[in-house]
DNA sequence: TTAAACCACGTGTACGTACCCGAAGATAGA
DNA sequence: TCTATCTTCGGGTACGTACACGTGGTTTAA
């Protein structure tokens, strides 16, 4: 029963004892309610300010019953989406974290094939009562339409994998992609001998989000403006994702190009250029693409790939539901962009990399 | 008031409900109390698995008014071990989450030049009522009496950045030095031709932690060993390190061997040979070091150090603190050996990387 | 002058758990 | 049979905060 003398107590009792007041009062002010007087408000606030009163979170999450709920709005994840299995791991892993102190996720997962999966859901989100949306913002136009409601709504959210240019989201998590390409060239350089050759390879349909493997690109070709590097790069676009359609636009491909002395494949399909390296034992390149992949790996592992980018798509999921319970409950200030590193997975560390 | 009656209520008053049994008895059997008869035991222990009861962390903390003690014990950080900042950074990071939980860090900081100093803070420590230890067992058998009082006491301890072997340690959390050495030599290997030239260099002073550098350079050698690589490995000790002293050692080393395509140096002493080579203006070579440092960041940035291997010091601290945590507080297991990540740190990704 | 309205503030209960005290009931010894 | 002791359990209070309600005092209106 008793407490120590010398334990600092702070505390609303204590503020209410300094003040004169009872808790009551004090906690009127803490909240900003009505019915303090300018004066005694003035005290307590001052009072508060002076003990740099840090107010206890456990005992008021226990006495508020209020449980905030969160939306995540991400693709569904398919075989063609593998990627998404991640980001919704870190949310997950957020989420047990987090579930103590009153939180609740609604996860949504819509069709990367289909836009108005996407318009549906956003529908369906804001008819229910949320405190705070996840979102991965893969269709730009109807991303817009929906966090514009959100600003309406007062509703923060949090982007992540891709940004939308000047909203008013509480923050950006994910990757600068620029610099991934930009290093990615570096990498290759040191395979490329002077007046070279070096492939690009995109391989995605028309829907996947395009712009990001543009900008990877954009990053790749500068690095190599910026050192003055004589060489050629060929770029192919590849659109039909089928490893039989892939195989054979490669076989075409590597045939007009046996020069090449490194690949740069823009996003996780690169183990399709693997595969078809190792089933068509064509002669050793350097190739580099994205992701922390099971089947990356294995090529990773033999050897047929040398380099895999990766951003750390779980913690991606983990930090956005993260920054939003930091945001309402901590009432703390995120940083506003939040970039992943950018990670060079090989042969050797692919074993202690985590996501 | 209400609570919502769809709302599946756990907690001990559900259980004691169901029991038909006070709180205060569903209380002693979770805290496998004496004084509650074997059958009314059983019966309260069936419920709390079929209602699968997680107790509530806020409301426990906050009724139970214990605080937990951790000591830490570390090198103090100097200009000769900036690389400590780091984790004390992560450790003060996790301080200040987990503070609200009635945790109190104390830090102790010895001196990596004086082994007394370190059996000194260890007695020290001893004499305090401490919960919990997080160690950086810099000197081996100073370490290993210091575990072994700990053990008798049921101190559980957490070991950062380097292993005492076969110690009943709650987990270890740091780097795994040979892969690193051996993902260097991938990294080396791209600048070397075949029958060319390496150079490995060690900068480091006896009292040093020399098993560490010693690790590195075996992971190093294994690779070219593994790869079947021609070349010629030279390797060099040098055992002053102030930088007039490494500086003459090195114009030695470079006379000798102007051919070197690459350099390794095992520690985050790096600076100094990129420093050298900028100053003499050595002709590029390769250069591969250790640790995210800001003075090796210059040179990174300057394209005269190529690649940093880093792994993440900062985390390792904050993992340090959290891993107790977990253990005393919430009572998880923690993994036995946490590996750190080996990353690669080149120009293009310093910016985004997070210790 | 008195009731109604309003302001400023105090009080009490609740959140879910820990822990202490004491009350029944059972058992044993005389 | 009566008391002493032990076993088994219920009840109460506390942790720090949120919030509903109540209370005393002042101002306003009839």
């Amino acid at each position: 029963m008793k407490k120590d003398s010398a334990v600092e107590l702070s505390g609303v009792k204590e503020i209410a004892r300094r003040a004169n007041v009872s808790i009551g009062t004090v906690d009127r002010v803490i909240h900003n309610r009505s019915g303090v007087s300018e004066k005694t408000k003035q005290i307590i606030q001052d009072i508060i300010k002076e003990l740099d009163y840090q107010p206890n979170i456990m005992a008021r999450r226990l006495a508020s019953n209020k449980v905030l709920n969160f939306a995540v709005l991400i693709p569904a994840v398919s075989d063609e989406t593998e990627f998404w299995a991640a980001p919704l791991n870190g949310i997950e892993q957020a989420e047990n974290e987090i579930r103590q102190y009153g939180i609740k996720v609604e996860k949504y997962y819509f069709d990367l094939n289909d836009k108005q999966s996407f318009v549906n859901l956003t529908k369906q989100i804001l008819k229910t009562a949320i405190d705070g949306v996840l979102l991965a913002p893969s269709f730009i136009d109807e991303s817009l339409a929906f966090t514009k409601q959100c600003d309406q709504l007062k509703i923060p959210y949090v982007l992540i994998n891709s940004d939308l240019p000047k909203q008013d989201s509480l923050c950006y998590i994910g990757p600068e992609l620029f610099h991934s390409g930009y290093l990615s060239a570096h990498l290759a350089n040191y395979a490329i001998k002077d007046n070279g050759k070096v492939l690009i390879i995109n391989i995605s349909r028309e829907i996947d989000n395009h712009h990001h493997l543009l900008r990877k690109e954009e990053g790749f070709r500068a690095y190599f403006d910026d050192h003055d590097k004589k060489l050629t790069i060929v770029k192919d676009d590849i659109r039909q994702t089928d490893y039989a359609s892939v195989a054979s636009s490669l076989k075409e491909l590597l045939k007009a190009h046996t020069d090449a002395e490194a690949i740069f494949v823009t996003n996780s399909r690169v183990v399709s250029v693997a595969r078809y390296l190792q089933e068509s034992d064509h002669q050793k390149v350097l190739l580099i693409g994205y992701d922390y992949l099971k089947d990356n790996l294995a090529y990773l592992k033999d050897g047929l790939i040398d380099f895999l980018i990766c951003q750390k798509p779980q913690e991606q999921g983990y930090k956005g539901i993260m920054a939003l319970y930091q945001n309402l409950v901590l009432k703390v200030d995120v940083e506003k962009n939040y970039f992943m590193p950018i990670d060079i997975i090989t042969k050797e560390n692919y074993q202690f990399y985590r996501n």
